[in-house]
DNA sequence: CTCCTTTATTTGCAATATGCAAATATTTAT
DNA sequence: ATAAATATTTGCATATTGCAAATAAAGGAG
């Protein structure tokens, strides 16, 4: 199996700085943590405070004072829940929105831009390993919890 | 190229938490800032603190904190460089070699995990996948800085 | 040799992030 | 009606972060 470890640890290091560069969107400076939040927001589907904070596998009272502050930067927002009144749904605001979409926009960029060193071919391999290998991942019994 | 952050997202959170869960040697618990410090210290030949702190692309004061913490924790050592002496030459004791080849041993256990669940040829392509994409991150221009 | 600039590392400090325990509010089960 | 479970927030103590400044040593210009 060789290096297999130093492999995927200089593939998420560099993944990780790219994240990084990504999360100024005008004025506004997000931290990382930050911009997974609305990241994971825009993705699902009417979501709870407890189901974001599994889904990044944070800790609810981080990701409760977490929202506090985006609400404060008026990013996201929150909606009591009628059919059970402990819950809240977060939602991105427009403001959020562009935000979120803004930060996309440039991962995707980046991305674009690394895969441009690739032939059409290489491209196609490299994305179906990848998804091979989240599929691997969510089978796997052993590591990767909290499963989300 | 459809969904490619997304895919890179899921990706990194999995390995990300496959990490994590790597941090607890024995009764010692390590955060995944020390355990990407060890990593490097063993990984460089003779490195400065500047060079690790580069590496890991941390601000040298912060570095220079944890590497407090992980002297006091007995994982690391601090040798003054005689060709330089505004230099340390960062090591790690019998201690910290220990802890971080059981760290290694442990995420090669769950990396080797994940690739049960492919065939030979699957694995092999995901291995020269990933190597490929690293070799292309390098080449980027525009990402993945502070480079490496 | 002396002065100035650069480099490596550490400390002061203030802001932020973290997570456990406990509080609160609400729902579900008995 | 009461007890147990769930969702969220707050108290608190600790840890992490990074900028500015301090310290120490090296290298270069004259």
């Amino acid at each position: 199996m060789e290096n297999v470890r130093e492999l995927f640890h200089t593939m998420t290091k560099r993944l990780g700085l790219l994240d990084r560069n990504c999360c100024t969107v005008g004025g506004m400076e997000l931290s990382l943590v930050q911009s997974h939040i609305l990241y994971e927001i825009d993705r699902m589907n009417e979501p709870s405070m407890q189901q974001v904070a599994d889904a990044i596998a944070m800790d609810i009272t981080t990701f409760s004072r977490q929202i506090q502050t985006l609400m404060k930067m008026n990013l996201v927002k929150k909606t009591p829940y009628p059919q059970d009144r402990r819950v809240y749904i977060l939602s991105l605001t427009p403001e959020g929105k562009y935000v979120t979409a803004k930060i996309d926009a440039e991962v995707n960029e980046y991305l674009a831009e690394v895969f441009s060193h690739m032939s059409e071919f290489e491209r196609e391999t490299v994305l179906r390993s990848i998804r091979l290998l989240n599929e691997c991942m969510a089978k796997s019994t052993v590591c990767c919890k909290p499963l989300f």
